[in-house]
Parts: structure tokens; sequence; C-alpha cells
RNA sequence: GGGGUCGUAGUUCAGUUUGGUUAGAACGCCUGCCUGUCACGCAGGAGGCCGCGAGUUCGAGUCUCGUCGACCCCGCCA
């Protein structure tokens, strides 16, 4: 037998017992006269004591073995004498005194540290992966991943949902994110693609009556990555029937609650608050505001008009917009003025006017120009009458309010903005349908499925950009944790929005063709929801980077340093799949 | 594709600003001492292609160029 007990379940009921266990050697401490082994497995760490004046050859053999070496002892529990009690330890009560101590896989130097207080750095923790995957910290995430995902099961189940899988190997679609192909050897030239998310089964499972659906279920997505961006990630995917967008929000609202309730004992409030896409981008200056400081930007255009500051006049004449974004309490000097100005033009503005309001006056430029009523306007509703600086920004709208809002961010971390603490959950709502792409042509901005708002579909050819869609996100603490949509399920509307988007109906049918034939059989209204699983867990342990809640994750370059992936194949598995690698274009 | 930060012992880092004897520290490792430790303590020791490749120079960890890799950001991510 390799075990009769696991190391975390040691305690002071079984003293008196002969025990075996079996686990890793994390540390030895030899005091010479007495000697200290540390016993770990999932479940804890026990003390092990030997007495070389009574064991010599057990004491001998055990100096020996180097620590992270999987050993297996057999041996007494006692008690440990009364002073010597480790209350931090939860076998603390208790060390067990070895008869026999067995090696059965002897461990090399370690790369990186086992303990945590030593960091190591990421390349190296990548490489390990299995053996960072042995901390404390690691051993926890691990468990509140699967908490999740249960907790996730245990609330979708009880409300009538349905696990169902859907492909891995699926149709490439020309919309979204780049594919990652898998080629096929039977159809040489053919390639099925991962999906970027199980997007059209979902909705196709509806067509088929299955009613609620879910799946937690990993997603691919072949475009850069970032912190919170990973290749493959994890989605909690959900669809419903005859549903309207107050049911998703509702059941969300209650999922994220059961959620919070059981992985950290945190009751949420809910309904959570929501802010239509326009208020959010006016704002806030992003589709994703991080509510949880108060620093909102204002449209103060009216109050510079003919104001003789020509930064100002010459936007406004050009029908652009003056913008402010207040900084109470905070009073900037030259220096951090001009900082601020560095940061703005990576954020894309020209430049910022910063001005201290000192309850009665602005200073230069703005206090120069604007007439003294006005100024006290401003500050009463920029700054609410108190002390503070203020981050004027003058331009075309979108690039002014969008540079502030990046500006707005940066400021919090850069001057330490207080902040509530906490989870803060916010739903946007009424997204447009249709944006511009980089190359000036109408897209969805969330996917051709989206259904757009009712009386705003006599607009899709006369005015795209302005028709609101059925789409919403859900927001965690300035971080977009889930996106969905109500769906069309009218053929004809499926059509109309695939050909705005500039599909030809040959297209249309060839990459869609299966959906929009399934449309003609009975479809219930429906829509759904989609989760960052990685995303969610990352901020529910206050991690900053998802690479730090999945086990074995890739590095922002794509690779996996553990086995060197992606890697080269053998050129007869090519040839099999029909595959020929086209040569580096020399530079 | 673009911008930034970084790469020095097994590990984490200092040293690079201003080129100059033998490249340091801590942790880990090895040896010895130590009977109540629990990040044990004390003493000693080993350990370096300064990411890689060119260049400048009498001389390069240090300066220049290239290259590889990690991280952060922009583009991209329906």
């Amino acid at each position: 037998m390799l075990r009769t007990k696991r190391c975390g379940d040691i305690d002071s009921n079984i003293t008196g017992q002969t025990v075996i266990l079996t686990g890793w050697l994390q540390r030895t401490r030899d005091l010479g006269g007495l000697l200290f082994l540390d016993l770990r497995d999932r479940y804890g760490l026990v003390q092990i004591v030997i007495n070389p004046d009574s064991d010599r050859e057990l004491a001998d053999s055990a100096r020996k073995i180097s620590r992270e070496s999987v050993i297996k002892i057999e041996g007494l529990v006692q008690p440990r004498p009364p002073e010597m009690i480790n209350k931090e330890m939860k076998t603390g009560e208790v060390e067990i005194k070895p008869f026999k101590i067995e090696v059965l896989s002897h461990c090399a130097e370690l790369p990186i540290p086992f303990e945590e207080i030593i960091d190591a750095g990421e390349e190296l923790r990548l490489k390990y992966r299995y053996l960072e995957l042995r901390r404390p910290g690691m051993q926890k995430m691990l468990e509140m991943r699967h908490r999740l995902a249960q907790s996730v099961r245990r609330f979708l189940d009880d409300n009538g949902f349905w696990e169902v899988e859907t492909p891995f190997l699926m149709r490439s679609t020309p919309e979204g994110a780049r594919d990652f192909l898998v080629p096929s050897r039977i159809y040489k030239g053919r390639f099925y693609a991962l999906p970027q998310s199980p997007q059209t089964y979902k909705q196709l499972l509806m067509v088929s009556g299955i009613d609620r659906y879910f799946q937690i279920v990993k997603c691919f997505r072949d475009e850069d990555f970032r912190a919170d961006r990973q290749p493959e990630f994890t989605q909690i995917d959900l669809e419903m029937s005859f549903i309207e967008e107050e049911d998703i929000f509702s059941l969300v609202e209650r999922m994220m609650r059961k959620i919070c309730q059981y992985l950290l004992n945190v009751e949420l409030d809910i309904p959570f608050p929501r802010l239509t896409y326009q208020d959010a981008a006016n704002q806030y200056g992003c589709d994703k505001p991080d509510i949880r400081f108060d620093l909102t930007i204002s449209d103060v255009s009216d109050k510079f008009t003919n104001c003789g500051f020509g930064i100002f006049e010459n936007a406004l004449k050009a029908g652009g917009t003056v913008k402010a974004l207040p900084a109470p309490e905070l009073n900037f000097s030259r220096k951090q003025i001009d900082g601020i100005n560095e940061t703005a033009r990576k954020f894309g503005l020209p430049g910022v006017v910063v001005s201290n309001w000192d309850g009665e006056t602005w200073s230069n430029p703005i206090g120069k120009y604007i007439e003294k009523n006005i100024g006290a306007e401003l500050g009463k509703l920029l700054l609410n009458d108190s002390k503070g600086a203020v981050l004027f920004a003058a331009g075309d709208k979108v690039i002014t309010t969008s540079g502030l809002g990046q500006l707005r961010l940066w400021l919090a971390e850069e001057y330490k903005i207080p902040q509530k603490s906490g989870l803060h959950f916010l739903w946007v709502t009424d997204f447009p349908l249709f944006e511009r792409d980089t190359e000036g042509n109408i897209a969805s901005s969330h996917h051709p499925f989206t259904a757009p708002v009712e009386s705003d579909t006599e607009m899709i050819d006369s005015d795209p950009l302005k028709v609101r869609s059925r789409a919403y996100d859900l927001i965690l603490n300035g971080y977009e944790i889930a996106s969905g949509s109500i769906r069309i399920h009218n053929r004809k509307l499926q059509e109309r929005i695939f050909s705005r988007l500039g599909l030809s109906d040959t297209e249309a049918q060839e990459k869609f063709g299966f959906l929009l034939n399934a449309f003609d059989y009975g479809v219930p209204p429906h829509g759904g929801i989609a989760f960052g699983f990685d995303r969610i867990l990352m901020l529910l342990s206050g991690k900053n980077s998802i690479r730090e809640v999945i086990p074995f994750p890739k590095t922002t370059s794509g690779l996996s340093l553990m086995d060197n992936s992606p890697a080269p194949v053998d050129q007869k598995q090519l040839e099999e799949l029909g595959i020929s690698i086209l040569k580096k274009k020399s530079k």
C-alpha cells in the first residue's frame, strides 16, 4: 500500500496510530541532534521528526534525500510536546515518528524555488509550469478554477440548462477574428477551423428546441495577445429561447451572485447598474468603463464658444468639441502637466490643457480666456465647487473622448485616485449594430447574428451606423467579462444584414447557408451571452493577467515554452495533408 | 506590423549613467558544527559564453548595429 492517510489529514484524533504517508519532501531542518522533515501532498503539510541518537541509520539516509523528492514514510502519529505546537499549521499539534523512509523518486536541483516568496521569472515559470503548479498559490488557483466551473454548472443545471457539446472542427467563417485552421487529410486543400465561439451551433440548438443550452468550452482566436488575451481561452457559453434582454440580465445577475457567494463569500447587490453605449462613450470614453472611481468626462463646448482661446475655438468651428475630465483634489505642477501631455499624445490627443481650480479662479491659460461667471459654472459643474484640476481637450468628438477616456484610467493609476474596493459590475447596452472597419467598410460591431432594435431596422440601408443593436456587455471593474445579444431569428432579416455587410447572396449561402436554411424550419426567438471564464477568475482572484489563472498558458508571442509549440512537423506529415511550406521571403 | 521595458551564478537582482586590476549580494547547492526546528541557526566552499552575432576601441557586462526571447501597450481581437 502506498498510503493509509493523506498528509493534510493527520491530526490529534489519530495519535498513536501507525500510518503510511507519501508525498514530496518540502524541506529538511537538520539540527544535528534532531532532524525535521516536512512532507507535503495536495491536502497539506506534516512534520516528521527523527532523533539520530536512537535512529542513526534513518537519520543518515534522510539527510541525503533532496528536497521535492517523492518519499514514502511509515511511522507513528505522536503528539508534539505542548510548547512545540505550531498553531499556524493544520497538522501542527502532531508529528510523525518514522520507522521506515523510502525514496520513490529523486528530485534534481530545482530551476524555480518552491517558496513563493522568492519570485521566479515568468519565462522559467512557464517552462517548468508543472513545478510552479506545485506551489500553494497555484494550487489554490486550480481549486478556485474548479469551483468556478462547478458553481456555474450547478447554477445552470438548477435553472434548466443542458450542457451540450459542439464541434471543435468546424467551417471557417469570414467575419471576426482570424481562425486557427486544421488541414483535412482526406480532402486535401480543405480545412476545418477551430471555433472562435460556438455561436452558430448554439443558435441551431435553439432551432432544435433545446430551449436552454450552456457549455464551458474552449475558444480559439488567432490574433495578437495581451495580459487578458490568449489564443485559446475558456468561455461560459449560454443561449436561451423565448426570452428578451431582461431575462438574460436577471439570470446572469443571479448567476454572478451565486458564484461570488460560493467562491468569495461575498453578497453582490443586484440588479447591476446599466449604461447605454452612448452614455458610456460620452462619460467614460470607452465601452467598458471602470466605475470604481467617479471621474466622468463632460462636454463643455458651450462654455467655450467665442472665448478667444484659439485651440478651443478652432476645434469648435471645425465641428469638434471641447471635453473636460476632472481630477478632484489634485493640483498639477508645470512638470506634471508636461507628463500628462506626453501621455495624452500616446493616446492620440494632440495635447490637453490642464487647469487648476482653487474654488474661485482657474489657472492659466483657461483663466485668461474665461469669464468669471462661466468659470464659476465650470467649477460647479466639473468639481462640485471643491478644489481640483481639470484636463481639457478639444477636437474631433470621438478622438477627444476616447483619448480622455484612456487618460482617465492612466490618471487613476498614476495619481492613485481613490477607488471603491470590491467587485463593480455594469451592463452596457444599446451598442451600435455596425461600425466602420479599418478599410472604411461597414462591419458588425458585435457579430452578424445580432438583432437590431426593431424601430431602427429601417435605417439599415439609409443610415447604418445609427442602427442600435440588441447587444449587451457585462463589465467588471473595467474589464469586459461577458458579451451577448438577442439574435436574429428571421431569414429575411439575416440575409439583409449579410448583404449590408457586403456578403453576396452566393457567399452568404455558401458560408452561412446551414444557418439560413435552419431559419426556414421554425425558429424560436432566442438570445444568449458568453463569459470570459479566465477573465472572471482573474478578477475574482485579484490577478492582473489571465496567464496566472490558466494551468498551461502561452506567452504573448503564442509560444508554449514547456513543450516548445508551435513546432515544425515531419515532411511526411505535410505530404499526407497535401501541404507545402512557402519559403520565407528574404528581406 | 509599430512603440516601450528587460535579458549578468541554479534562482532573484546589483554593477551599464562616466569602457579600465580578480564581475558582487541574497536565496539555493556542497562540506562541517548544532536536541525542538517549522523561511532553523552558525562557519566554510563550489558555482559566470554578463542571451546570441558583428562592430568601435589598446581594452566592452558597460558604447553602436543586428538578432533571439520574455513582458507591457497600440494596431488587431465579429
